[in-house]
DNA sequence: ATGTCACCTGGTAGGTGA
């Protein structure tokens, strides 16, 4: 089963890229089960449903005019939506959470609960954007532990807007406790972390400076100047099933490209607890 | 050393957010 998690900066803009991208993931003959999508900037009315449903995804969305909009797209249809974060009064759409079959997995086992996500980008320390980014933190880490009681096969994916250390990024000496780099957002994300959630990431050798989003200015991408701040964290009941992690960053060299790359991983149930090996 | 993109309003650019 192959989840993937991809801010695409416009979806009016780089429709045509994310349909060829699942073509192309369903041509290698692992097609993505669950697409996680942030940053549409349209509203609900404006959403290409035909276009998707045309190759096979059932979608899921909760737009918003100019900014933010998040969406779930899935092979098979997701149940029991949310949107925000509930008990959290926000008039920004950054959250849509469902529930798909966890493909593979024996008949009525539990499906995976799947949280896509466009965290606050916070602007700059001090700022009210960032007071509003960590209030968003808190709310959000109260109502996940409740998600994770309930489905212990949980995702939580999308654009965080936060690195773990500096691993994740391209200048971390210049760019210590610069907006992303915080020990205030990070803090936030061990949290996360602490509930009982792993990043799939790190589960995997990965290549050195592996990023998901470069700057559209300075040529970012050429010079791989970037910051991993794109995050697929599973829950432990899903981490050892998860077989692969990676950063695919083909759409990035695209004409008119997001500046984010999707990220992606392979979840491949094994036998049911208790059974025999 | 330098270098962007998308969207809005309200116009034939400027502002905002990222």
């Amino acid at each position: 089963m192959k989840l993937a998690t991809w801010n695409v900066n416009s979806l009016g803009v780089r429709l045509p890229q994310v349909l060829d991208w699942l073509a192309a993931q369903q041509a290698s003959g692992a097609p993505v089960d669950v697409l996680a999508l942030q940053e549409l900037k349209l509203t609900d009315d404006k959403f290409p449903a035909d276009a998707f449903e045309s190759i096979g995804y059932h979608a899921q969305w909760f737009g918003q005019k100019t900014y933010n909009g998040v969406a779930l797209l899935s092979r098979t249809p997701a149940s029991d939506i949310i949107k925000n974060i509930p008990g959290f009064d926000d008039d920004m759409s950054r959250v849509i959470t469902g529930t798909v079959a966890l493909a593979g997995a024996l008949a009525g086992a539990p499906g995976v609960r799947v949280i896509g996500a466009y965290f606050p980008n916070g602007q700059e320390p001090g700022s009210d954007k960032f007071e509003y980014k960590m209030e968003w933190l808190t709310a959000l880490r109260r109502w996940v532990k409740d998600e994770l009681a309930a489905y212990p096969n949980l995702v939580l994916m999308g654009d965080y807007n936060i690195t773990f250390d500096e691993d994740d990024v391209w200048d971390p000496v210049n760019l210590e406790g610069t907006i992303h780099c915080t020990e205030e957002e990070r803090y936030h994300l061990r949290a996360l972390i602490a509930l009982g959630l792993t990043d799939s990431h790190r589960l995997f050798p990965q290549p050195p400076k592996s990023y998901s989003w470069w700057d559209y200015r300075d040529a970012g991408f050429r010079r791989n100047r970037g910051l991993r701040i794109d995050h697929i964290l599973v829950s432990n009941a899903l981490k050892r099933q998860v077989t692969a992690c990676t950063i695919d960053k083909t759409p990035r060299k695209n004409e008119r490209p997001s500046d984010h790359a999707p990220v992606v991983v392979e979840i491949t149930p094994g036998p049911a607890p208790g059974s025999c090996e």
